[in-house]
DNA sequence: TTTACTGTACCGGCTGGACGGTTCAGTGGT
DNA sequence: ACCACTGAACCGTCCAGCCGGTACAGTAAA
């Protein structure tokens, strides 16, 4: 399938020359195909920009859902750094591809809204749920913007500085 | 001084329309001014955006400085949630603003690896105070995505928490 | 097993419009 | 007389989306 070459093209530009460089050549030439055939796939930048979205949210939920622990706040932490850790989630590109029109950014919004919410309250620990998350959320936002900041030891010891914080 | 009348327009025209609709003439009509007087203060549209990264990394640093704790994690907890309680320092919208091309992200990129490292090794517990400053990226990055996430009340009791992490 | 047809995947030239940037002759307050 | 603009005209570039074509795989009647 030639579609997720054609997203894994338009992030690849994203991540390296900015969100200007998200022409439909570009990223026609990027994939190695002609902008007629990506047309074919994606009838409009808007529908390309979409597709990137969707597919963030789809398989970092995925990641979440995969991890194994007792806590959603367990499954996010672990999936955060996985996601992190491996670079395949590119959340700073497809943020800044999405940030031209706002409302392409609605879904990833509520994404986030629901990331912060969800089984919080029930959670043994509130308030120190909420802190593990937004660090999750600064993490990935700190890494992409400075990867060099951290090895894998760093990243080791920052997760279990962070699961300490959560009982059980 | 129009100066900074025109770099608040800019930013409100990203905030709220998002990065596509910084144009020059756009940016002009909000400030109540014509294009030319746009063009008087800031002679290109990367002068107009570079003004606004440096006064978004003067200004937040001027406000860490302006706190009175004894460790620069605790000034940068107490800054960041003056920062982002007023809403006076509209990060992502500079953010997005600058995305076009990579190069006018530079310096912020700079200062968030400034703001991670400076004097982190010589706080009493480092590993804590990673965690709190990574908390507060977070906090920044959610609260410009889903601002109805806390009211007055949880922003106080998340403070106290972060607090709490940090010995002293 | 040839022919005719269908749908899928892809090519690449073209154009209309938007935008950044420039220039310049005013204008009004100080 | 100078600063801080105004307003409008203008130009060149860039780019999204359109569209007419191509290649090919399957399929099914004759």
């Amino acid at each position: 399938m030639r579609r997720e070459e054609l997203l894994d093209a338009a992030e690849d530009l994203l991540a390296d020359q900015g969100s200007s460089a998200l022409t439909l050549a570009a990223v026609a030439e990027r994939a190695g195909c002609s902008k007629g055939g990506l047309l074919y796939h994606f009838s409009t930048k808007e529908a390309l920009i979409k597709g990137m979205v969707e597919r963030l949210i789809e398989e970092f939920d995925e990641l979440v859902a995969a991890q194994g622990h007792d806590t959603y706040t367990k499954n996010y932490l672990a999936a955060t750094f996985a996601a992190v850790q491996s670079g395949r989630l590119r959340r700073w590109a497809v943020v800044t591809g999405a940030s031209g029109n706002l409302y392409l950014l609605a879904p990833l919004r509520e994404a986030m809204a629901r990331w912060h919410r969800e089984g919080l309250e029930t959670e043994p620990d509130p308030a120190a749920a909420q802190i593990v998350r937004l660090a999750c959320e600064g993490l990935w936002d700190v890494a992409s913007h400075d990867p060099g900041l951290y090895d894998d030891g760093r990243y080791a010891e920052l997760k279990r500085g962070l699961l300490a914080l959560l009982p059980g």
